[in-house]
DNA sequence: TGTGCTCTGCGTCAACGGTT
DNA sequence: AACCGTTGACGCAGAGCACA
């Protein structure tokens, strides 16, 4: 199978409860591409450090909202690269056993034919 | 060529289960 | 209890396409 993301054996026979899918040493997502949102605030990791301002708390937490939205905005696009080749796995699955259930269509066809010549 | 429709990918939120 | 990772759902934006 020519997906990078190779399948488990649970994920061949289709009936896996989530997406098995082992992920493989491939390149990372064109991050660059992607604008890095900044937190309202401007909050800087340099100077949290030693910030001890009265707003800090607020600081606080609103860089913590930033770092949980940059790990989530990640987080959901591996989810959405692991389902599509989840999707692709099982569009191959299907393409094999739609091959398999025609070749034993045939075979049977044969052994019928056979079966039939020998009886008559 | 402008317009409406569909598809696709993205960011965010919310909910959930697992971990510390 | 707080934290974290995962994922479904939602809305939005841009691309591609058919049609008048």
């Amino acid at each position: 199978m020519a997906v990078t993301g190779e399948e488990t054996e649970s994920a061949a026979t289709g009936d896996m409860p989530t997406y098995q899918i082992i992920r493989s040493s491939q390149a990372p997502p064109p991050s660059s591409a992607i604008a890095i949102a900044t937190s309202p605030g401007g909050m800087n990791l340099h100077a949290l450090g030693h910030a001890h301002s009265p707003q800090q708390p607020t600081e606080d937490v609103s860089r913590k909202r930033e770092v949980r939205l940059m790990k989530n905005r990640e987080a959901a696009r591996e989810c959405r690269r692991k389902k599509k080749e989840y999707v692709k796995c099982l569009e191959n699955r299907v393409a094999v056993l739609e091959n398999q259930n025609k070749t034993l269509i045939e075979e049977l066809k044969a052994l019928k034919d056979i079966y039939c010549h020998k009886t008559a």
